[in-house]
DNA sequence: ATGAAAGCGCTAACAT
DNA sequence: ATGTTAGCGCTTTCAT
């Protein structure tokens, strides 16, 4: 039994006040006073009552921002009902969520938002950071002024952020790779649609499927890789026009958004049946392919977890002062086909 | 904001231990008093703050049994794990756990450990329950009795508990039969090692395999159905035996435990090379057999998440009275390779 | 620098 | 049947 602040009063002597006073460093408190209650509670394994310390600070209501790449990307459908889910698990512990959406990945138009957040106020900061050495000393910035920061879904070298939520975007790579080696027989001649080329995770993802291919599966080649940006309509346009002059092509795959479009582009040239299809995620139009057996396989990213963790770990430091041990928390990497979906 | 007893006691003009009586259904509040009241927290939107409740009713410490099959059974660790991290997430909130663990699937050894439990005093129980009439009725009897119960990992129809917890065997099944499909080429002489044909979800799982091979795959087949009892020995003799007799086995799927041995099987005859071995699970059995190349493929069900979540509904149900909305939680399936492991 | 006391929202024992 | 009161463990304000 781990024994409470009131008991910790009584051995030290002195009030209660002092005790919290001194467990949670805050100013007024003799240093040797200090130190001794805080020896006291070490020997009897002291742990705070969490419960008791939220009720107890619920007048002072928390605030956690949540700045989220969302608009026009379905895959973050899943990620906000994580981010929900969790926001419901600790409202009665006094947290508020303030969520933010954008679209696309302008890290000016991301700075702004980052601004809005830092002028308004909040305890803690859930972003999908632009890769961009401005956003990186924003959320450095506010690192310094103590606001605990996780970034989610993509990384950001150089951040010290409390962790990274989000898959190994290397790993997925590899793990697409050799679903393509299984399923074509180690002979792909394989068309990608990435993402663009400024997110260091979608190119890691296109090296690992590369690497893969290369070293297990050596009758296999990537043909070319295009870049849909996460749009439909560029996705659509430019899978037609690679389809079209590389006639070689017997395998295709979608790394990020812009599949619904890709996909399009693939039955108007009634090719379904020729390609090997295979996508990242489960968004609405990729259930759809792999039902109607067009995409043969997806590997995907837990995306409702990596919105619940954010949170989760954000609620942790905020409370309960908790670290978490690695600053990188890489969601488990699935393959689903037809019939795990 | 959603109010809280004290001006629902305000407006009602009552006391606030009357709300807290009628808002609760205990005894002693008169009829039409308590309909007002409710009447009152309804319009207002009242939901208890459950941190509040749980540092109120702190001196009763509630208990959750759990009785799990889980001895020689390494798939059990992880499911462990999820277990203690709910655990640590519930006690503040005056929750304990007491856990007992069994090996194998005696129906009579399982319904002493119930009655052990129930004479103990629990207010929720979770268990991974044998197929027996036996236990259903001593499960639904309990549940007659005001303890909520939560089944995981195994389904026993007819017990009316709060939810189960755990895979889809059936569609377990299908997911190794496609992956067995697309890797043999759509050739599987396959050679099955089975739990036993006592569990109904085993039996679903060889049932949901044979649909797609049959229906998707034509060219392939069961070639034969083995038992092993979750035991290596067991595993090990038995596969031995079929790949000795039946030589047109190219493909061997390990259904539930055991399959460390059956793997030392197909090493002794030197057929790794020859075989496609599919498996369940991430046992670290099978996580060597994937890295060595001797595995092919597992279909994974979550085990942390099937222990982290019974847990979960049964604190949920004993603190808040929340009841899941859907009594099946099935956890995801998830296909893993040796890049995705 | 320290102590005393009020209070977070709810429960439960005791009074009436 | 209903009201009153004393906590649960911790934080915070106000005295001293």
């Amino acid at each position: 039994m781990a024994g409470t602040i009131k008991e910790i009063a009584r051995i030290a002597n002195v009030s209660r006040g002092t005790v919290d006073r001194a467990l949670n460093d805050r100013p007024g408190v003799n240093k040797e006073v200090a130190q001794r209650i805080k020896e006291i509670a070490r020997s009897m394994d002291y742990k705070p009552n969490s419960v008791a310390k939220a009720l107890a600070s619920r007048n002072r209501q928390f605030v956690i921002g949540v700045l989220i790449n969302s608009i026009g990307n379905p895959f973050f459908d899943d990620v906000i009902l994580g981010i929900e889910a969790a926001r419901q698990e600790i409202k009665d512990f006094g947290f508020q969520l303030k969520m933010r959406k954008m679209r696309g990945y302008n890290a000016k138009e991301q700075l702004e938002l980052i601004k809005t957040f830092v002028n308004e106020g909040i305890d803690a900061f859930a972003i999908t950071p632009v890769s961009d050495p401005m956003i990186r000393d924003a959320l450095n910035e506010m690192i310094a002024d103590g606001i605990h920061v996780v970034c989610f879904n993509l990384d950001l070298v150089g951040v010290n952020y409390l962790a990274y939520v989000g898959c190994d975007y290397y790993k997925s790579g590899e793990t697409l790779g050799g679903m393509i080696g299984y399923i074509t027989g180690g002979k792909a001649r394989l068309g990608v649609i990435a993402c663009t080329n400024n997110l260091e995770g979608h190119r890691m993802r296109v090296e690992g499927c590369q690497r893969v291919l290369e070293k297990e599966f050596p009758q296999s080649e990537i043909v070319e890789v295009i870049e849909a940006e996460d749009n439909d309509e560029i996705a659509y346009q430019k899978t037609l026009r690679m389809l079209e002059e590389r006639k070689e092509i017997n395998a295709l795959c979608f790394n990020a958004g812009g599949t619904r479009g890709g996909l399009q582009a693939v039955r108007d040239l009634g090719l379904e049946k020729k390609l090997d299809i295979f996508t990242f995620d489960l968004t609405p139009a990729v259930i759809e392919g792999i039902q109607n057996g067009i995409v043969k396989s997806t590997v995907c990213q837990q995306p409702f977890t990596q919105g619940y963790q954010s949170i989760k770990i954000l609620f942790d430091a905020v409370l309960n002062d908790v670290i978490p041990e690695n600053d990188h928390l890489y969601t488990d990497l699935s393959v689903k086909i037809k019939y795990n979906l």
